[in-house]
DNA sequence: CTGAAAGCGCTTACAG
DNA sequence: CTGAAAGCGCTTACAG
């Protein structure tokens, strides 16, 4: 009797084996082998002896055995802040459908934006040997986070790994899928100031994530350049998250602010910023404008539809992962995407 | 200089292995392993020598070789139809906190709704010994898909691996979430008929879906208890998305039908049905109410908000994880799950 | 084309 | 408590 291993899950029962499938074949292990994966040419009838025994016995090949002898994998690992976003559901989607078709297994992690989580992952997928590595989602301006982050990515790279993100990561140099985050911002400035707005405020996420950085200063640049400021009592910081959206217009209104255009810089944060707005009893977009950014599903068909900056999330999921698998150039390679300005109905002109 | 494998990946260059991690430490592997693993005690200071030499040179355990060689093993897989469908989305967004809380990694895989894939799949993760294999969504009435899923699940269940499914599959002894859509759909109905409707129509997915199959069945026994019927050109079947709630919709409308409510099975089928029916001209709710089923993120902010049947996803996709790593019972278990029905804008009185 | 043998990197009874 | 040794289930040079 085996004792259970602690902590690390139960064992598995006895499985039929290679060696069970060659003995009822009739033949060698290693011919039983080459024939089920057909890396070498074999007698017609020995192997469709082969096939006939694994078939009848049931043989399932044991992928970890295969791995550790042939040192190859079809794993990819894909860190995600949370699949239940639609903004990564979308990019996790792109990313499943690039896979099936290369016949590659993903494994899903996600962080819940807890950064030792997310090297917590990366560990873990490391152990396994992952092929490559994906990182969807913002990294983080912060020296330590990135450090280790780093520490945890170069010796994978160096071993073989592959590595691609979605969004910016100031210090990884690795193949990355960025969204033109300031270009799309200052784009759909432009497009909000074209409607007649001049009082403007931000609901922005953590500042340290780059993709907020950057949407903030490409919204605050285009505004700049209009003659147009954004004063800090304007600007509110919340969670990037629906919740996070809500409590930042919350704060927004309780500082007393009155602007008559609401820029979040994520549909999601834009969706709780909508409510939050709705409960205070301002009538969007009569009273105040809201505009996000992503164009994440069902967006389109809010009440009233959001003017967002639109990307191709499932798209972006196919092309990081084409990224990664690549054929390895000199350098890192970084494919820029862009954003595209949708106006709809939850922007209007200002009515002050 | 070793051959590149044919066909199952890139190998991976050479690691740190536990021989070199004992060496620098002056410890037998063994001694090394049970440091690391705290499996057995191991006098204090060649543990402390041990982790020292780990951490110095990287070490990242392979955990193939551990799967081998304990035959244990820390992922559960789950399939799915679409991550990018809100409904999965949710659901495995609560499977990945759970799976978080006991370091368990999740391979999660999107059929796109293809049965030969879902099988695929299945076989792919039986090949990893995943520890459970969770399947999401509805299962198909149909013989030959039941028996083979059967047939490939039996074998991993009979050498000790878990399945526990969410949805109704009719010949699946396994543990089971189980939403209770006759129930759901049967509430709705009454709700819809306590507004004044009389005249119904539903718009129903692939019909060999047991979900299909007993959301349709409630909502048309209710109606029947009522005295109000559901004639057959008032059921249009699409496809399980959004551009099956459209077309679905378009259809009902071609053939002349004019009911005072639509029920969409799927919110996501309701979505696309609400373009479909704002395309033509029609009003929601004044010139057709519109109801869809599950409460995924968004609908209670569309235009008009969503009448549906709310179903607690992210909790179930916890469930259904700890269904299948729960001590094992005599027999399968199944966990009801009830719907509520939430009445929204996207219903109204009958105006007709 | 085929088989015997070594090896992939760990874990774990089995003996000290 | 520690180490030598066997074994987990495959793959793949190496010789025929």
């Amino acid at each position: 009797m085996q004792q259970t291993a602690v902590g690390r899950g139960r064992e598995h029962g006895p499985h039929v084996t290679l060696h069970a499938v060659a003995r009822t074949a009739g033949v060698s292990p290693a011919t039983a082998s080459r024939a089920l994966n057909g890396t070498t040419r074999v007698r017609e009838d020995l192997r469709r002896r082969v096939l006939e025994a694994a078939d009848r016995l049931g043989y399932i090949p044991n992928a970890h055995a295969q791995a550790l002898a042939s040192s190859s994998n079809n794993t990819v690992g894909v860190i995600c802040h949370d699949v239940g976003d639609p903004y990564f559901a979308a990019i996790a989607s792109g990313v499943m459908a690039a896979a099936a078709e290369q016949d590659l297994l993903v494994m899903l992690a996600s962080t819940f934006r807890a950064p030792a989580r997310e090297i917590a992952y990366v560990s873990m997928l490391r152990a396994q040997r992952a092929r490559a590595i994906l990182l969807i989602g913002s990294g983080f301006q912060d020296p330590a986070w990135e450090r280790s982050l780093e520490s945890e990515l170069a010796p994978y790279m160096r071993d073989g790994g592959r590595v691609a993100v979605v969004s910016r990561h100031r210090s990884l140099r690795v193949d990355t899928v960025q969204p033109e985050n300031r270009a799309g911002a200052g784009a759909l400035a432009r497009a909000l100031l074209s409607l007649g707005h001049r009082e403007f405020a931000v609901l922005t996420g953590p500042e340290r994530l780059t993709t907020v950085a950057d949407r903030l200063a490409g919204f605050r640049a285009a505004l700049a350049d209009a003659g147009v400021g954004l004063p800090p009592e304007r600007i509110v910081e919340g969670a990037f998250t629906r919740d996070g959206g809500h409590a930042a217009a919350v704060e927004l209104l309780r500082r007393g602010q009155r602007p008559t255009c609401v820029f979040a810089v994520t549909d999601v944060m834009a969706v709780g910023a909508l409510g939050a707005l709705r409960e205070r009893g301002l009538r969007v977009p009569d009273d105040v404008s809201l505009a996000g950014f992503d164009d994440i599903p069902l967006v389109g068909e809010l009440t009233p539809p959001l003017t967002t900056v639109a990307l191709p999330l499932t798209r972006m999921g196919r092309d990081v992962l084409a990224l990664a698998l690549r054929e390895r150039g000199a350098r890192s390679r970084v494919e820029r995407v862009r954003g595209e300005v949708v106006l709809r109905a939850s922007t209007g002109r200002p009515t002050a």
